[in-house]
DNA sequence: ATTATCTATAGATCTATAGATAATGC
DNA sequence: ATTATCTATAGATCTATAGATAATGC
């Protein structure tokens, strides 16, 4: 897909340090605490002080390069789970039950985007997990199972209703996820307009096991 | 309801300062721009530099008191509008589709909450929206009117899908607001498990006027 | 020889407070 | 006389960069 070739040591050395700077500052995100120096930032990353400004003009642009790969992070995830199941209305509702399971397998990730604000929801429209849940609703709406006459208005209703499910598992943790997770699930199919069977039928469904997608990501 | 008791000029030359500063603290907000100096907010509110600290411990309390006061006003909003209404589903009903047009009548204040992260839907249950919504949900249920036998997910799911019509209407600045925003009620009625003649009766009753039911802030 | 990281630091900025000034209370 | 605001500033912190060190390329 894309021409990888061959990255040298020096490549992959600067890609560590960028992953630890990335990775420190999804922490921060993650605890809120956004007004912190460049020095602790490189500290807690284990990262000279000055190898910062090689990647990164400033705390901002870190940031938002630490978003965006949480987000890329978590449609690859989600891809490995539904990259081979057929029916658009199953991919939906399997993305959907397995982002709510998502709070509990990688909480710093999902904390990061509950901190991130809405406009994740609206940012990059052509990145991330929009075209691909636009595209299955779109597909869903053509083969007649789902009723959804405006596509990016109903991206943004599931899409705010994810992150009021995650913040929601986020606030109790004790609380068993699957279970809630499917019985939003059900809510939120039967809003895209899906009957009350056919979304029982689809939240019944096992899910997906992973598969190997794409290359993992580096430490 | 308060023990108001008659302040002083003194009492009100700091109300108005402590006010000056929320407001400019707001103003921050919704730029997105956190990580600027107490100076730089002292000048924006008009304020002298050393005043902040008359009021405030930190930045990050002057933010958080921002958001609080943000939320206060956007419920004070909505009580003035639907304080006569009876019906619970029909509360509920208006005070989103006022929600929804809330966006055009006072875009500052909703992109502080757009901005604000999730956490706005579970820090503060016993203030702002979240007990209204919480009690019109309840009765809506308990009269048969709505099928929601988990109350607290049902607010965070209605909640998310809140922040997500707001950001859309944020994001597109040419549409209509008002029949996005009904088209969007009629579908979280439906996640609500309200028919869809009911949803449609309710939507499209037509929205009670304003009412003075409280002291109007002071600027 | 080249490229990235690390260390050290000058200059800028920022915070918290002390003391002066202005407004209000009585 | 009391209380809040404003001005000025010392000390702390922070940023951006220059130069040294270490790793890799060829």
């Amino acid at each position: 897909m894309t021409e990888a070739k061959a990255p040298s040591r020096l490549d992959q050395r600067k890609a560590r340090t960028r992953a630890a700077l990335i990775s420190a500052a999804q922490t921060l995100l993650a605890e809120g605490r956004t007004s912190v120096s460049i020095q602790e930032i490189t500290d807690a990353a284990d990262v000279g002080f000055g190898s910062f400004y090689n990647h990164f003009e400033s705390k901002e642009a870190l940031f938002e390069a630490a978003i965006q790969d949480t987000l890329e992070v978590y449609g690859e995830f989600l891809d490995s789970f539904v990259a081979s199941v057929e029916d658009p209305a199953e991919v939906f509702t399997a993305s959907f039950r397995l982002s709510g399971r998502l709070q509990r397998l990688m909480p710093e990730h999902v904390r990061v985007m509950l901190n991130a604000g809405m406009h994740v929801l609206t940012d990059n429209p052509d990145r991330g997990l929009a075209p691909r849940a636009r595209h299955d609703l779109q597909a869903a709406h053509d083969a007649g199972r789902m009723d959804v006459p405006n596509i990016d208005l109903a991206l943004m209703a599931v899409g705010g209703a994810l992150l009021g499910l995650l913040q929601y598992l986020e606030a109790n943790p004790e609380l068993d996820d699957a279970p809630v997770t499917d019985e939003f699930t059900r809510r939120v199919l039967s809003m895209l307009g899906v009957s009350n069977d056919d979304a029982e039928d689809l939240v019944g469904r096992p899910l997906p096991e992973a598969e190997l997608v794409t290359e993992v990501h580096a430490l």
